[in-house]
DNA sequence: AAAGCATTGTACCAATCGGTATAGATCAAA
DNA sequence: TTTGATCTATACCGATTGGTACAATGCTTT
């Protein structure tokens, strides 16, 4: 039979968005091989766990993502920079607000019970690494309580802008955030 | 057969529960049936559109809640004590924390379609409300600006709290936007 | 070219899905 | 006490659910 596309890296974007917009129990099979243009078989060899262990890869794989891209650099790259590239990459990583947080998403009902661990070091690693850079660019005392205003500002203006249809409410807080860390919009 | 509950009222917070928890999708007739005592007969009496009417049916139920508690006292009522009094409702509605706004999850994905006009609404008349008492309180020129800062913060805690498992999280970020608009705690 | 693993489509499964139909039970008003 | 509306439980419907089994095919290695 036919080989198509066939790398187990290759359908994980499609089964984020997939997840993102119908969430964990929502997300069938059926849109899953509709969308992924894979059938049962290969999905099941792929992710011998099913749906479950297709959940969890995408979130191993976004999780991957954000500690390459962001947190990484935020740890041990020049602070300024990294914080520059962070909101950067942010913005370009959700679309300016028209994609949300799967982690987010998740966490907000019972799927975040099946994925906690997940969940849970995905934002607390990124508090972290963000108050790293930000203890090293003049906020010494409060990094940590500036950090979570990030986190918070990011995955609220991702809830409005949806709940809204404006990506507007994405950009704006961005701009807030970015003054409130003191980082130049030109410095990107 | 015996007549047990049997108002319509009263079964929209377990259904608003559930919801919560398990998204439209999610949530099956069985869970419903299971949650409410309620047999499918009872329901669809209730609820002769179905799954889809019990969710407008609770969205419309939280949307007056909020309209009667919190908007309508911010556009009509003394700005410094509704302000603080509508951090108070927030902060007893959402229990610190550990509740999600069925709105916000709801906008996240799909589902957003089914009651758009509904999700919007209920966003822009907060938003609405509370940058007139703003605006009447000392915040004349970025009153919408920060209203819907306001907005986002307690979207992204409620999102950050259930991922951290933190009601620290919400606390605090409920604190700094009382701040920012100028409401003592005290004063609550 | 033969073998053997990797990949794929399809048929199939029991369970559950949302929804309908309907008969039985309860109650207020006449 | 009868009547009619309201409420409830249950059986049932076709469709879909997540998942399994397996044979057929591709590809790589020998």
């Amino acid at each position: 039979m036919a080989r198509l596309v066939a790398e187990r890296s290759d359908v994980l974007p499609l089964l984020g968005e997939l997840f993102r917009e119908h969430g964990f129990e929502g997300t069938s099979l059926a849109l899953i091989t509709q969308r992924t243009r894979l059938g049962k078989g290969s999905l099941y060899h792929f992710f011998p766990g099913g749906k479950e262990e297709m959940a969890a890869a995408v979130l191993a794989d976004i999780d991957g993502w954000f500690e390459r891209e962001i947190y990484a650099p935020l740890r041990e790259g020049e602070p300024a920079a990294s914080l520059a590239a962070m909101f950067a990459n942010v913005d370009r990583y959700f679309r300016s607000g028209r994609r949300s947080c799967l982690l987010g998403a998740f966490a907000l009902g019972v799927t975040r019970g099946r994925f906690a661990v997940t969940i849970d070091g995905y934002f607390r690693r990124w508090q972290e690494a963000l108050a790293s850079a930000l203890r090293r660019n003049g906020h010494s005392g409060e990094a940590m309580e500036l950090a979570e205003e990030v986190l918070v500002g990011i995955q609220g203006a991702l809830v409005l802008a949806h709940a809204r249809q404006d990506e507007g409410v994405f950009q704006r807080e961005l701009g807030r955030l970015r003054r409130r860390c003191g980082v130049s919009v030109q410095s990107v």
